[in-house]
DNA sequence: GCCAACGTTGGC
DNA sequence: GCCAACGTTGGC
């Protein structure tokens, strides 16, 4: 029986990559670099499966905010930024036969109908347990619970995509 | 292995 | 720009 599909929230800054620029990529796909924390690299070296859903966070935006919707493509692979020493995620510790630091490609499936602020998230008693809204959490990659999962895209009006 | 200093994240 | 909450680094 194939795995269980899963579902994760990944977080961006627009000013870097935001969600429209997702959409305007070549097959609204890209490769999800630039991942410098350990436990999130596990997370996309070792969890997200091609079909798993995504939402994907403005964060540092005006407001910030789950602005979209989007899938993992394919499995984690060695992120190539973390060998370019042009690039400003070179990781010159990383032995390319022992890679550091992984990625997937994501591809975009839709935007919500209306930005989901952090401020709307947290007056919704069914995401307390959210880990976007826990104290202190800062991880770029993040697991999001089937009912949450639900429960977001039925706010942001985006049934559709569940 | 401890822990102080430093760096980063990210909301506000 | 502030600063809380982490994570990382490196001396010991």
């Amino acid at each position: 029986m194939a795995r269980k599909r899963r579902y994760w929230l990944l977080k961006s800054e627009p000013s870097a990559f935001s969600f429209e620029d997702l959409l305007a990529s070549p097959k609204k796909t890209t490769l999800w670099d630039g991942v410098r924390n350990y436990q999130a690299r596990n997370m996309l070296r070792d969890d997200l499966q091609p079909g798993d859903g995504i939402l994907f966070y403005h964060s540092n935006a005006k407001p910030p905010g789950v602005v979209g919707v989007a899938e993992v493509v394919c499995a984690g692979y060695p992120d190539p930024t973390q060998f370019d020493p042009s690039d400003g995620h070179f990781d010159p510790k990383s032995d390319p036969l022992n890679p550091r630091w992984f990625v997937v490609d994501v591809r975009a499936r839709g935007a919500l109908t209306e930005l989901l602020s952090l401020e709307t998230l947290k007056g919704v008693s069914k995401l307390d347990e959210m880990a976007l809204l826990q104290r202190g959490q800062r991880l770029s990659v993040q697991p999001v619970s089937p009912a949450e999962w639900r429960e977001v895209l039925r706010l942001g009006g985006r049934k559709d995509l569940v």
